[in-house]
DNA sequence: GATGAATGAGGTTTCATTCAT
DNA sequence: TATGAATGAAACCTCATTCAT
């Protein structure tokens, strides 16, 4: 029953991606990627069919990564305010973390290679913290905008957080609570 | 090289460029560009003396055609509230008008092309939009958070308005007015 | 190596590349070739020690398997026209009852892969047809031109009927015929 | 004005694929024929916009290439067998001039990278050739058979013919007479 | 023996840039 | 100055073959 495929060489080449992504762009040579995981060339095509689905399935393990980090101890019982606190904080932890999955997911998110499909199913998986963002949506402070709306604003305001935390690393815990008080008077 | 001598041409590379970008990413090929201008492919290369320098200035181009909105009818003595309505809309208005422009400034925004050199130089072209928003950062509701923040929080929260606005066109004027009643409630 | 474990493993390989080859050309990848014939990529390589093998290997089995049909029910003592008559319709029999197999034979006739060697060693394989050909070669029609005519000429003569043959289920029999006909004017 | 493109080169790139797919097969690089005919590997690809195109051009120009030749000093009023025997003579002396393009020529009919449309546009180009084939359809030999016969049988009386001709340098001329010959006592 | 993952050379094609015209 | 042919280094992907399981 000949070798099976090894779950920690596909690792590597997505872990190997997501460095060389970060550095030069989606762009970045199949080859590079390759190399950098330590396979041959023609072994990451037997992980991955074509460099787009290698792109798909790059997006779909940092949405998982990011959920699964955010769902793990989520306070379900908590207020909204904690457990909109609780999902900003860890979302801008795993980017602050590592910002090249910040930069993918980023690029990924403005190119067209990541299908709708590859899209709709992410959005899919937020699990708990689906629920928190609809009760956000239909606070006043957003009841005349769509529903989506605290979702996108979260996610906006984050990238601005995260700027500053990321060249502040002393004040780091102060830069993302101060980013989310500014989201809270927004919505509150 | 670079010397710019018809400046039609220059100009329609440029929205060339644009277009093409918005279609199909950074990588698009210089060919493809130089065809779509109506030049020959050599051409674009007497105006630009290489790709990353067309990059470069698009960048330039866009951050210039954006301010130059935005400080056109500006309302100089107004309260800080109606400048930074002023600024909020006008460049709200300027990225739906042209979904193309919005994509290139996000991409090259993301992009390694756009030397830190370049990025500096626009830095410095806001005008009066750099005031309102300096006084927006030494604001109470700010003050704790580095200088620039207000500039980031406001780009940021531009991003989620827009992102309704565009899918939404019968309401956009009401969309980008309750998007600003946030970030004002945010800052205030 | 080579060494043939399951004959019917080796058959259903060499059965599978002769539909592969039909449809795709010599240059088909070896695992197309195994997984049509239901084996592993590797298998394929455990009873032909390379493609090159594997192509010679086919050549023989389909010149054996003409033979074969052909000298099976041989009409021994009848005249020469009868004989050529026999040849004739079975071998055209055979290559309009597998069109593929026709297919393979051309192209492998055409190609270098096949070896002379094994070219050679097929040629001493075709038992009574050789002596007919003998016979014809030395009729009045063709003395003055090479040994071997005759068999050229056959096959050739062969590859127009089929031609028509195939695109004309209705009338095979009689094409076949009116074919041979012509042959045998003009040896006659 | 730019540099027109050099109807020499494109001469040169068909050339070179004659000789290396004669050599090698339909599958040679591109490379390597790009090298033969002295040019870069990309230029290959300024004068056929892919190989398969390339491929098809070849076809093209090999056709229109033997028409001429036999069309050139047609004998257009005379007897239909010597009509006959021009086409004949002719036809086989271009390929025997040229294994090469005799060999392209036949993996090329067997090979599907050639369109039928290709192919049928190359069927009207036969000029004189044609009416004398129509002849020998209508004629008591041939009544029977398919319209297009005489053409299959000539074409593949040919491939016997020339098989010899070309072993056989010092009775290049008789055999070539000989053969057709035969076929004129096929069809008479 | 059978399997299919692993390999890396090689295939076709694209592309930024140069330069003859 | 404008043009687009020419270039050759990559880019992505395929494939015959080997070899660990």
């Amino acid at each position: 029953m000949a070798r099976p495929r090894d779950p920690e060489k596909r690792k590597a080449i997505l872990g190997a991606a997501i460095l060389e992504i970060a550095e030069v762009g989606l762009s970045v040579a199949t080859a590079k990627i390759a190399a950098r995981a330590g396979v041959a060339e023609g072994t990451l095509f037997t992980y991955f069919a074509s460099k787009d689905e290698l792109l798909n399935e790059l997006y779909r393990e940092l949405k998982l990564d990011l959920f699964e980090k955010v769902n793990a101890e989520f306070p379900h019982g908590a207020s909204l305010e904690r457990r909109a606190r609780h999902v900003w904080s860890l979302s801008v932890g795993w980017m602050i973390e590592s910002p090249e999955k910040r930069m993918v997911v980023r690029l990924l998110n403005l190119s067209s290679v990541v299908t709708a499909e590859t899209r709709a199913s992410m959005a899919q998986q937020r699990g708990a913290i689906d629920t928190m963002l609809d009760e956000l949506d239909s606070r006043e402070s957003l009841r005349e905008l769509p529903s989506g709306y605290a979702s996108a604003l979260m996610a906006a305001m984050q990238e601005a957080a995260m700027d500053f935390a990321m060249k502040n690393a002393r004040q780091r815990k102060l830069l993302i609570d101060r980013g989310f008080d500014l989201f809270w008077r927004a919505v509150r």
